[in-house]
DNA sequence: GTCTATAGCAGGATAGAC
DNA sequence: GTCTATCCTGCTATAGAC
């Protein structure tokens, strides 16, 4: 697994993530990605094919197995408890998104990758919503089905879900307003507070009560 | 003012934003922005200097006097009202961005352009933070501060503004996710829900009971 | 598989006629 | 102010040597 850093058609992968998701597609050149990744002007053509099937190929093979570990971090967080209440499922997501187990600019390009895509879907977005959104949305709304008015149905099920996503994400990725309104730099102890409000106002929000009781 | 029609540099405006919001600054092209305003292909170049120039001129002349014209919107809404509550408000937030005063198209534009500048924020960012979304969302916390408990701080205050129009832009910019995962089209019906849901979700967020109580 | 070289085209910007 | 013509840079993609 060492490949990573040695083989070029990997390296490309992660420089061309990295490029992408911090200028957008159009405004990386395929120039800049093969020197990043220190190879051949060729490379992606040989690799890919093309500059936009790089761009797919970052999706398929990073950001899908990404989204994949965040998940799972947030079943391991949420292992040893004997009961997953909304407010726990929702402070191991907001943690997830906020630390989990990657590094900082890895999470940041993660979200920041999908949120041009929300904004302008591409083909990638199909991948997004069918591949990880669905489901994920499907089974967070089944965790806090139980904990709502009995008969609550799909569509409101999936609104509350949706609306405890947007939270996360929009205090990830829209970090510049947040900082700008708040005043305050994204240090630790920043972040922790921005997940108590998250996990406070979501769980009200679902009409629960203040619960503030997770680990 | 029919020069919005007749004068090239209006048109260059108009068009120009239509392009950046719905592609993104890069993938936009001056070729593309002065043909679809009818115009010569150095006309951007002889009015605003540049490209780069001409997408700060939309900001400056379309997208700010665009945002007063949302937020008029909302004061004259709750202009008839003896106490605006904050479901009040927070529908009449709501409201004005998924009916509001202007087309459906040019609504969805403002959004997205925002929203661009959000993710990668560029010199337009300072503009919109300085000039609207400060301004805009500290006169939203001081409009809910009266029902919050005594003595809450600036910064929760704020936590809590951001969660608000964080939620209002989600459904907003992110259609095409919201469409998905409810399989819902965005028509008169959907958006009248999706208020209902907003305005519930964040005033319980809140911490102030289930209060639908808006008009 | 990796390189160099280059084709072929689209991009932003400008000069200068009208 | 508006146009045409054009410069020149930078782009993606490919051909072909190694």
């Amino acid at each position: 697994m060492a490949a990573r850093e040695t083989d070029p058609k990997e390296r490309l992968l992660d420089e061309a993530e990295a490029l992408f998701a911090e200028n957008g597609y159009h405004a990386v050149s395929v120039r800049e990605i093969t020197a990043a990744a220190g190879c051949n002007l060729a490379a992606i053509n040989y690799h890919f094919g093309n500059k936009r099937n790089l761009y797919l190929e970052v999706f398929r093979t990073r950001w899908l197995a990404r989204a994949r570990v965040i998940q799972e971090r947030v079943y391991e967080t949420l292992q040893n408890k004997k009961e997953i209440t909304p407010p726990a499922l929702i402070r191991a997501l907001a943690e997830a998104f906020l630390f989990g187990p990657m590094s900082e600019k890895d999470r940041l390009r993660h979200v920041q990758l999908m949120q041009r895509e929300v904004i302008q879907p591409t083909e990638a977005f199909e991948m997004v919503m069918d591949e990880v959104m669905k489901p994920f949305l499907g089974a967070l709304g089944e965790r806090i089905r139980p904990y709502l008015p009995a008969g609550t149905d799909q569509e409101r099920l999936m609104l509350n879900a949706l609306s405890i996503i947007s939270l996360i994400l929009y205090f990830n990725f829209g970090r510049e307003s947040v900082k700008r309104i708040t005043g305050r730099a994204y240090d630790q102890a920043f972040r922790e507070e921005l997940i108590r409000h998250i996990v406070r106002f979501t769980t009200t929000g679902l009409g629960l009560g203040a619960g503030e009781n997770a680990s």
